[in-house]
DNA sequence: GTGAATGCAAAACCTTTGCAACTGG
DNA sequence: CCAGTTGCAAAGGTTTTGCATTCAC
């Protein structure tokens, strides 16, 4: 991996934060470079570690404000388990979650598009869901990346 | 409302708890009244109000402490939104929870067999998912129960 | 009687905030 | 320049914990 965000990725991050009226600062650029390295789920905790070995000074509470600045424009998801911490996610694709009971791995789910219309139609008249969060637990077999 | 459980949920309740090895107490009696009381999805905090209006001493830590054991009993859910505060719902069939977006409010929202099925059917081969979790938020229209 | 459950207060945990210093456009 | 952003430390809100007391079986 090179030291920094790809070509593609800094262009969309700088285009959608100055389509929210935000900078483009070091950090977040940091950030979201971290969140695309490795796609795993961090937590914040874990994306301050990683961040820090990239950048000397960074401090917990940038690492919090770039992910929420991130979460905000929608470049990023944030992602909630019971009351784990929050962990974060650049697929920007519809998808859903499955943690592994016993590693606590996440996995993402893609959604087939009828599925997603199929849990719409399940609200009753009158209902209209503008997000749908779908959570799994379990357990991965082995084998499986 | 009287003044307690009815016959049939304190015969659950005990019940459950016995064969949990676990003991019937005047409170663990009482947190569970309060959720079938009012199936609104309350917080602790709230079912902590809640209880010490019927009965005098109850401590938050005791709360928490009968809210936990009537999860792990299985006869209580616990939902989680995003960071809010955990909320408990005594409706044991499987379904899943629509959040409105200006009130707050919770509904339960009934889940047909097949929807479950097919939930259950994007996931890759190799997973097996023992719990699922499904939240809607959006906005509910007026004059919906 | 005896181990489990309660009650209290203090701690733990993740996250947010206030404010001075800095910096990107 | 100068509002937006950072960094630090301290505060915030929810949940858990330690320990003496009480209680269910």
């Amino acid at each position: 991996m090179g030291k920094g965000l790809s070509e593609e990725a800094r262009r969309l991050l700088e285009q959608t934060l100055s389509a929210h009226g935000l900078r483009a600062t070091r950090q977040r650029e940091h950030v979201f470079g971290v969140l695309l390295g490795k796609r795993d789920h961090p937590t914040a905790d874990e994306v301050y570690a990683r961040a820090r070995a990239g950048m000397d000074g960074i401090s917990l509470a940038t690492v919090y404000n770039c992910l929420e600045t991130l979460v905000d424009c929608g470049l990023v998801r944030a992602v909630n388990w019971e009351r784990e911490p929050t962990r974060f996610c650049p697929n920007l694709t519809e998808h859903a979650h499955f943690q592994d009971r016993r590693s606590g791995r996440v996995y993402d789910v893609e959604l087939p598009p009828d599925v997603m219309a199929r849990l719409r139609s399940v609200l009753p008249a009158g209902f209209e869901a503008d997000s749908i969060e779908l959570h799994f637990h379990g357990t991965a077999g082995k084998g499986l990346k």
